[in-house]
DNA sequence: TCGCGTTTCAAACGTATGTTTCAAACAACA
DNA sequence: TGTTGTTTGAAACATACGTTTGAAACGCGA
């Protein structure tokens, strides 16, 4: 299995490598020695690591992008005009994240890591390659977020959804080593579906939050 | 002002540019130019690099804690046995946040930017000096929350925790790109203070939510 | 003013990085 | 089978890194 698809365990070496230390903190040599691939096959096959590291997003937001799109798509078929419910946008989103880290925990966690890591490191490429390539689905999200709550005003359902925000990327990025203090200290362990299952109402009832005065 | 204190203006050097970049994207070159120092000038008075950073953090850290350790001592005399109120120390937490920031917006960012590195960064050697020279405060703290929810079980509190801290830690560290972001989308301009007054409410009734059944 | 501990400086150290090179191995097709 | 375009391989490239060095400059009490 170490033929043709050199490109392929490039990608996943990489996105192991960058989850678990950052882009900076992961060398070249260390992507292809475990990839057990020679060092030049990155430059041959991406070009240079920037673009590596924009195959690897890409290799999880392309399918993730489309599956949402179709799912807003469907559910907005579906409304007919009608508000749409907060909490089913909450549950599409979390479902399409969950089918495209294929249930693997590991998976999503790295997919989150990523978004983390794209919005704190100052990696300027990253944050235009992601902006052109998957603006629209984003707008078409939120689009419908704020027809689903008109109560909220815009700064305030702004500033929510960037809470909802870090709190699912902060959650799920370290939802290893976070599960795993949980088994420790409490006794349970839990799968990234029962994380979701305790994150889903934790958001919606902050984002529905009753105005300060 | 470029005599004794070349050792403060290499750790405010190397905050900013921790803040901007990240540890490992940032080298000694980039702090001790910014810092007008020499390059020589942060082996010789930290010892490495990552002496460098854990200075960093110590130079925010040992105020905060202690004045929030004092503050909730207070707190624990005030209360004198009875249980406590969760948004209280909400507030006493924030309030304590931005005293040692001084107010600005741009350092309690860089104190929760590097709280969010420290976290997602795979430093091990920072994990370890925080727990140790800080661990007792954050333990104090965990009691009185645990006081102040009786209503949750171990497992939903904890994961409630780190949903709040995520939700803190994301939008702090970011606060002035997303109040940039604000101001060109809603017109509005906001500083720290504004941000933490959205974010309070939402964090005590996401924490506060009703169980899932 | 001298002498001494502290601090700064320019330069070099060894190592690691991303990238390039070019010959060898391979695949597919005539 | 021989040829051509694609992919791999070992080695070297130039550059950047963190750290060390030893001499110069400084501050200050004697």
């Amino acid at each position: 299995m170490a033929q043709k698809d050199t490109a392929k365990s490039i990608l996943n070496a990489a996105e192991e490598l960058f989850f678990e230390r950052g882009f900076a903190e992961t060398s070249l040599r260390n992507i292809t020695s475990k990839a057990n691939v020679n060092l030049a096959a990155v430059n041959y096959h991406f070009g240079s690591k920037k673009e590596l590291i924009q195959a690897v997003f890409a290799r999880f937001l392309t399918p993730f992008c489309a599956s949402l799109d179709e799912a807003l798509a469907q559910y907005e078929a579906e409304l007919n005009g009608d508000t749409p419910d907060f909490g089913k946008l909450l549950r599409l989103l979390s479902g399409t994240a969950l089918a495209a880290g294929k249930g693997s925990t590991r998976r999503v966690g790295i997919f989150m890591r990523l978004l983390g890591l794209a919005y704190s490191q100052e990696q300027g490429h990253l944050r235009k390659f992601l902006r052109n390539e998957y603006g629209q689905v984003f707008s078409r999200f939120m689009t419908l977020v704020t027809a689903a709550s008109p109560g909220l005003d815009d700064q305030e359902r702004f500033w929510r959804i960037h809470f909802m925000l870090g709190a699912t990327v902060f959650t799920l990025s370290g939802v290893e080593s976070l599960t795993a203090m949980a088994e420790h200290d409490l006794g349970v362990s839990s799968g990234i579906e029962q994380v979701i299952d305790h994150l889903v109402p934790f958001l919606s009832s902050g984002f529905q939050a009753p105005h300060q005065d």
